[in-house]
Parts: C-alpha cells; structure tokens; sequence
DNA sequence: TGACGAAATAATGTGCACATTCTGTCTGAA
DNA sequence: TTCAGACAGAATGTGCACATTATTTCGTCA
C-alpha cells in the first residue's frame, strides 16, 4: 500500500547536501559549529538518514570534519593549512596562465574580456555581492579556458576551500579580492602572450590574497540552525 | 547484554573501505565489475551497511561510479579522463621538481637518495611488485618533500586514479615506469639544483607513462568477488 | 562551598525489515 | 520463429528501532 509516490529520491540527497553546502559558503556556520543530525532533520524537514548521508559525503569531501561517537562539525581552517592550499593553487594557476599565454583559442579571448567586463561594471555600481562571486569564477574560467575538465574540477574544490573561512568569518563586509585590478592586468597579459609576466603577475596576486586571510581574525558568532537554513532550501 | 566488547568500531570502516580500494588497486577488479552489495557483505563478512557506507564513499572520491537503483560500477577511465589527469599531474609535479631543485633540505636529499637506491635494488632483483609499489611512491616523495600536505593528499589522489586502469589492465606483465632510470635522472637534477632539466625530465616522464597507456587495450577479465578479495582484507 | 561521582538525557552508530525498482525469463500470439 | 507482455527473483533504497556512547545535571560528601 504505497501511499507516497515519491518521484523525486534522488534530488532530496542533493538538496540536502546543497543546502548545508549553501549554508556554509554563505557564513550562516561559524567554525566550530555542531552540526546535530536530529536538529539538521527537523529544520530542514527530512529524515535524519538523510541528512547522516550528506553529512558524511560532506566530511569525506573535506568540508566538515567527523569526531567518531561525537558529530561532526564546522572545521576551522588553521592558517597553515590555509597557505599550504594556497600554495598548491599557486603551482597549478601559474602553470594555467602560462600555457593561456602560449596557446589560447579566439572565443577563449572573447570569454575572458567579456568576464573582465563583467567584474568592472559589478565593482563601478558597488555591488559586493556579484563582484565577490566573479572574483572567484574568474580563477575557475581560467581553467575552463585549458579545457581540462579535471582540472576545473580540482580547481573549484581548492578555490571554495580556501575561500572557505573567509567567507565564514565576514562575507558581506570585506572586499572581493586583494586588487579588483589584479584580475585585468592578468587577462591583459595571457592576451598579449606574456607568459612569464601573467604567471608573475598571478603569484603576486595570490599572495595578496593569503596577507588579507591571514590577517584575519577568526570571529566566533553562532547561531541558531533555524536562521542559518533560511532561504537555502530554494 | 553486550555480547561484542567492540572495540574497533571505526577501524571496521575503514577495513571494508581499504579491501575494496586495495583490490582496485592490485588489479583484481575489471573495468565495468559490478559491485553488489549482498555479494560483498558476505565475502568480507561485514554487514551491508558497512558496504554501503564505503561504497558511498567510494563514489564521492571518484573511485567508482554509482548509478540510482542500478549499482555501483568499477569505472572505466577514458583515455581523454586519463590525459587530463595526467596533464594536471604535469602542472603540479614540473612546480614541485623546480621548487625542490632550488630549495631542499639535507635529510630531504637523504631520502630522496635512499628511494633511488631501493628502486634500483628491487628492479636489480626484478621484484616487480615492490618496484611498482616504489615507482608510484616516487612521486608522492616528492610532494612530501615540498612539506605541503594539502599538496600531498591531492597528488596522491591523482596519482591512484592515473594508474587505476594502468594496474586494472594488467599489473604483472606490465612494466612499473617507462623508464625506470628516469627517476634517477629527475633525482640527480633535483640534488644538483638544475630546476630546469628536472622540470623537463619530469614532463617527458610523464608524456612516456601516458603513451604508455594509451596504447594499452583495455582488456575485460571478469573475475569472481571471492577470488578478487583474497589477501586483501590483511 | 566546591568537587567528585552517578544517574538521566540526548545524540551517534548499527542492524534489520520492508518498499521500490530493475533484470532476466517464460509464455503466448502473430 | 520472433516479439511483446507479464511474472518471478534479486538487488537497491529507505525508514525505524535499538544499542552504545558522550554530555549534562543533580545529589552527596569532604
């Protein structure tokens, strides 16, 4: 006696996991927060199954960290770990603009100016929101622009991992990007097809970033799971 | 009234967890193997739970492949996935060779060293397992080196997936490297500080692995689940 | 009054049973 | 003979109930 048809089972699991994922790119989690299975089920109205599956990819994905017989919790990113991310970002976004220097297609061309665009018209009408999220899809266009599909997917991984704590510590109130400015001088020198100086010019830029994380004071502000989970569901 | 004292309940994870990666890994299971759930319980005589949960996490890792309501499959890697792996692999390892070049530490020479010396033993006793096992770790000794972890948690991943259908093909007949010497080669250019040539050396190592198993056909030998897990659960 | 300890409570971990879905097979008709 | 449809068997997906473990609270004793 099937009373419920349920056609929809398995884009339950992504809305899960996407609303915790949400949640977290958008500092509604502060580090250090408990993430409790029966709490997590009732706000976001699933089961607790459910939610111990997400709660586990999240974990084996590195962006929540298990205590056995404890939860499983917001990690805290020291700052160690931090540069070490950074610096493996380093290697690879070197090597990235590098070859877009040596070797790099006309709509390549086209899709990098347009993004260049897009991020000084968002920064001219002082709209944080969008520049900070095209200050980061700008590193991930570059690997795009490699057609390496491996890549951009590792890439994503380290850049929201690095991104992590800086959001979670003050989203709305700090700038995107160490210089705004940093990302045009990069686009200009892959177009003129100066390897070395885009490569230069990206290191310098992702050292800046490190500086302004570092300096950074990790606040501590929990709040309650009922307001974290508003309007993440959608 | 606990019958089972229980004392390694975590470690029980990561048992099922291991077998099913290190049979990947030996060779024993075949591209497109599907792997039940009942079938496996029973031979690592675990419950099917325990399967699942290292299944799921095989999955999110990009181990296997899981289709709804299907099963969970052993991935065939196309030869389009394997070279942009191993084009990633080339961004990372040419920046680690150079770093290491221009910078390394006496005990890092050391081991650096005593690894060339247990590569060449192995290969001189033609103990193909270990050399294959040293070749691969090759690699990972040098992002260890680097004193990164992050750097080292993610080549490794890399690594293991790059030589994934390499050992699934046909890990006994196969030589370990192209050129086994080559490691030598890259060693002496690190210890010698010449950044360039070992950058260039590691990138023609790596373009030699990658023809190496271009050409390789991807034979299907399905074998049975209890002969594939056998010794592997140690 | 403070500290130690035990019981109560709540959360995590695990196994089981049931529902759903897919696959392979058998039968019957064109 | 072949194809279509239905049925049987098995595997996956899911929720529930219970065991285990940690935390908190309360009581007692120094």
């Amino acid at each position: 006696m099937p009373r419920k048809p349920r056609k929809g089972n398995v884009a339950a699991d992504e809305a899960v996991y996407g609303a915790i994922r949400r949640a977290m790119h958008l500092g509604r989690l502060a580090p250090g927060t408990k993430l409790q299975e029966p709490a997590l089920a009732r706000v976001l109205k699933v089961s607790r199954e459910r939610v111990r599956k997400a709660l586990h990819r999240l974990v084996h994905e590195g962006w929540l960290t298990s205590v056995p017989n404890r939860g499983t919790f917001v990690p805290s990113l020291t700052v160690e770990e931090m540069r070490e991310i950074y610096d493996v970002r380093s290697m690879l976004e070197a090597a990235i603009v590098r070859r877009l220097s040596e070797d790099h297609t006309a709509p390549a061309a086209k899709r990098l100016k347009a993004h260049i665009a897009e991020e000084k018209a968002a920064l001219k009408i002082e709209d944080r929101g969008r520049a900070f999220a095209l200050s980061g899809e700008f590193h991930i266009l570059l690997a795009e622009l490699c057609g390496n599909d491996e890549l951009t997917k590792l890439l994503r991984g380290l850049l929201t991992r690095s991104t992590m704590h800086f959001s979670l510590a003050a989203p709305q109130q700090l700038h995107n990007c160490a210089g705004p400015h940093d990302h045009g001088d990069i686009a200009e020198a892959i177009l003129t097809g100066k390897a070395d100086k885009a490569a230069k010019l990206m290191l310098t830029h992702l050292v800046g970033l490190v500086e302004l994380q570092s300096t950074r004071p990790p606040e501590i502000k929990p709040v309650r799971l009922e307001e974290a989970f508003r309007g993440v569901l959608a």
